[in-house]
RNA sequence: GGCGACGUGGCGAAGUGGCUAACGCAGCGGUCUGCAAAACCGUUAUUCGCGGGUUCAAAUCCCGCCGUCGCCUCCA
């Protein structure tokens, strides 16, 4: 039974928007590929957990329940070679950078995933899944490695919409039956410093396996939405898909949904060294800004990291923090009316919005929709009938109610103002009260040196911080 | 070579068959202000990369071309 009003999200396997479907526990689970912590994350990798975790506080906010899980991969062969290099274990290594990649994305105040599952915690699970496919056919132990049969999977390729006979293998292999195979589980080479014993010998996990079994231990299978990087649509999650569906009979995931790239003179990675860290970034614009840079593009749409964009998200986020305070400015000095267009902006605004984002989560469309009631709100306050202060309370707190769906409630905080600059402002009023001007514009030029902003408003003067 | 995405005002970005092509940023003019700031009002694409075609009607569908980018190997 499908709800024809359920948000839709544009799924890859199918080419169309498709809507989200809640499993038989009521819960929207979600799935989304998270980094492999060999060095601190950046921009590109924040992508996704941005996305995602939005998407999940709209779907909660819209009353429905949703479940995010997003993993960790902690062993792999960047791991091994960064641990080398820095002369670390690895184990030591992936610690460090799982714990800086959850530092530097707790920035964002997004929240956590409701689950962060580490390879290094799901081998049993992997190995079980690995010997299903091996007795299933479908996968084949050779020298140590078990690779997995592409040839033996009929749907290989649906999701990258890529025909075996079309690819060719840059790493045929020594062992492999055919070429595209790819392994399930590696054996122990003497330079790698961990390792777990299997059936097979002692190894560890190929690249693919983990999400794959991670994802069934915590969503089960046939969840509504797996998620990542365009970039992880082939080999990765083509190669996910072979594993679960081929070990269990059944579709792994709905819908297969994707985040376009971040770009900086083409895509931003960490192999072509083109990156800029995510702490960087949030040290210098603050985690609203790049939310909001983030957030006014189409998650579908490829985005370029620069300056110009970044500022201009900065100066959206400046308009909407200067609405919130005209809202507050308004309340503590109300009128009597009570604005029907006001009335009338937020219901349209309100249904726009969330329109917006069950069409496969349009955030852009989303933030006009906060503009136009922003716009409403300015114009009902500095207008000739000021609202009632029971009107505007109402219209702030559902602003704050939608800010809060994308992570940018804070923007509603209050300012914090020195008392030093408040008694500076107060002697300026008299000083233009006595229209001693010059000394007015020198307590302003005063005031701005300590980082603040006096304006002028009909009830007095506010400070704001610059 | 194979697969795929995209090209909308000065910039960013929605819109994918039919209301005056949203919204944000920047600019310009105005209102307000002692001057500002903020805010509001007006203004900025007869037109949606280019060329054909389908249709009563296309930015939206089809064909061709040009350009940018991604995947095909580790990658969010």
């Amino acid at each position: 039974m499908t709800d024809p009003d359920a948000p839709r999200l544009y799924n890859t396997l199918t080419k169309r928007p498709e809507p989200l479907e809640p499993g038989p526990d009521g819960v929207v689970g979600i799935y989304v590929c998270g980094p492999t912590v060999y060095g601190p994350i950046h921009v590109g990798n924040a992508r996704p957990f941005i996305v995602f975790s939005v998407l999940r506080r709209y779907l909660q906010r819209r009353g429905l329940a949703a479940r995010l899980v997003s993993n960790l991969t902690d062993i792999n062969d960047k791991i091994y070679e960064a641990a080398r290099k820095a002369g670390v274990s690895s184990t030591e290594l992936a610690e460090r950078y799982g714990a800086e990649y959850v530092a530097d994305t707790d920035r964002l105040g997004l929240g956590r995933p409701d689950l962060e599952p580490k390879v290094t915690e799901f081998l049993p699970e992997i190995v079980a899944m690995i010997q299903t496919l091996i007795d299933r056919g479908l996968a084949y132990a050779a020298g140590g490695d078990v690779y997995f049969r592409v040839d033996r999977f009929p749907g290989y390729g649906k999701l990258s919409g890529r025909r075996i006979e079309d690819m060719v293998s840059t790493d045929p292999g020594t062992a492999k039956e055919h070429p595209l195979d790819f392994a399930l589980w590696k054996g122990h080479k003497p330079d790698e410093d961990a390792f777990w014993e299997s059936p097979w010998g002692p190894g560890r996990p190929g690249w693919h396996i983990e999400c794959s079994a991670m994802a069934e231990a915590a969503l089960g299978r046939g969840f509504a939405v797996h998620g990542g990087g365009l970039d992880l649509v082939f080999p990765h999650h083509e190669n996910e898909i072979a594993q679960s569906e081929g070990a269990s009979g059944e579709p792994m995931a709905h819908i297969w949904a994707h985040n376009e790239m971040i770009e900086l003179g083409g895509k931003m990675s960490k192999s072509e060294g083109n990156i800029v860290l995510l702490r960087d970034a949030l040290d210098r614009w603050g985690k609203d800004v790049l939310i909001t840079f983030m957030l006014r593009n189409h998650y579908r749409s490829k985005l370029p990291l620069s300056d110009e964009g970044l500022e201009d998200a900065s100066r959206q986020v400046e308009t909407i923090r200067n609405a919130v305070r005209s809202l507050d400015r308004g309340i503590s000095s109300p009128g009597t009316a009570v604005d029907r267009e006001l009335a009338d902006a937020l219901v349209r605004s309100r249904n726009e919005f969330f329109a917006s984002l069950d069409d496969d989560f349009n955030t852009p469309r989303a933030f006009a929709a906060l503009f136009e009631l922003i716009r409403a709100a300015n114009r009902a306050i500095d207008g000739p009938a000021r609202p009632d202060a029971g009107q505007l309370r109402s219209i702030r707190s559902e602003l704050v109610q939608l800010l809060d769906v994308l992570g940018l409630a804070d923007l509603s905080a209050e300012d914090a103002v020195p008392a030093e600059a408040l008694e500076m402002a107060g002697q300026r009023e008299a000083a233009r009260a006595a229209r001693d001007f010059a000394e007015a514009d020198r307590l302003r030029d005063a005031i701005a040196a300590l980082g603040y902003e006096v304006r002028d408003t009909p009830e007095g003067p506010r400070v704001t911080p610059l």
